[in-house]
DNA sequence: CCATTTACCTACTATGTCAATAGGTTTGTT
DNA sequence: AACAAACCTATTGACATAGTAGGTAAATGG
């Protein structure tokens, strides 16, 4: 299951994308739009820093931004960083991990198959296609 | 990610699909097979009683049981009774939950196609596929 | 230059789930 | 009666999740 550090980073990506033509976005903007603690956030933040997902700024007028175009980020990319792992069962999310019963296991091939599944849904979504600005009804 | 419960519960099936000619195939034997602790089964398995996926005779010449064919069998089915649910975020596992968020949430179209793929998925592969004896090299 | 605003950093914590283990009771067979 | 099996209740250690609390450092505006 995709807990609230995927879901929250994505989300402030998303909402990084609606804000671009500012040059900075501070937190507590996105924390208050988004409805989730600021305290929390920065946290994710962080890492979403050190990963090279966004930039920040700090004093006044500062903040976080986009370090590239939003059809250049994919959500698996976004997703993997924040989860550690999008894989579905240890024995395929660990590469050092030499399962002894790999050879004769009957489920290998299902785990294999629907990790390859989960990767290609994440990896084939642009953060572009679904942070649309949505439109309002008349 | 898929735990133990249901990995386990899954290798539970198929060995009881291997060795459907044993009118009840005892748990040590299961356990001893499929190299899992036999108390930690004990668990998973009363669960799988409960959810009429197997059941169970006491006494000398007991053990476990499918109740149907393999063919009538569901990957979906397994994994969702032991795991709970097979959704990917809490909004959709939880039916009871109405996000206050629903209609302005820029995420949930993801997540509900996601839902699907990982349903669509496992609903869609049958015990008796997974589960074929497997053909040694000459 | 100083107050403000912002990011950035370290530490702690409550809660819950996972993956078992331990020991006992009941039921059916030989 | 002995045995083998399912069945039942309780407990536990380890870890992750989802935060909270309080402080430091840097940039800007007045």
């Amino acid at each position: 299951m995709i807990s609230t550090k995927g879901r929250y980073a994505l989300r402030v990506m998303i909402d990084l994308t609606k804000n671009q033509n500012e040059d900075f976005v501070p937190l507590k903007d996105i924390a208050s739009r988004q409805g989730i603690s600021k305290k929390y956030l920065e946290i994710l933040v962080r890492d979403m820093v050190s990963a090279e997902l966004i930039v920040g700024a700090r004093g006044k007028g500062g903040g976080y931004k986009l370090c590239r175009k939003p059809e250049e980020y994919t959500v698996g990319e976004i997703l993997e960083t924040m989860e550690g792992t999008l894989s579905p069962v240890v024995c395929l999310a660990d590469k050092k991990f030499n399962c002894p019963r790999k050879s004769s296991c009957d489920t290998l091939n299902l785990w294999t198959e629907f990790d390859d599944l989960i990767h290609n849904f994440f990896y084939g979504k642009k953060l572009s296609e679904i942070a649309v600005k949505q439109t309002h009804e008349p």
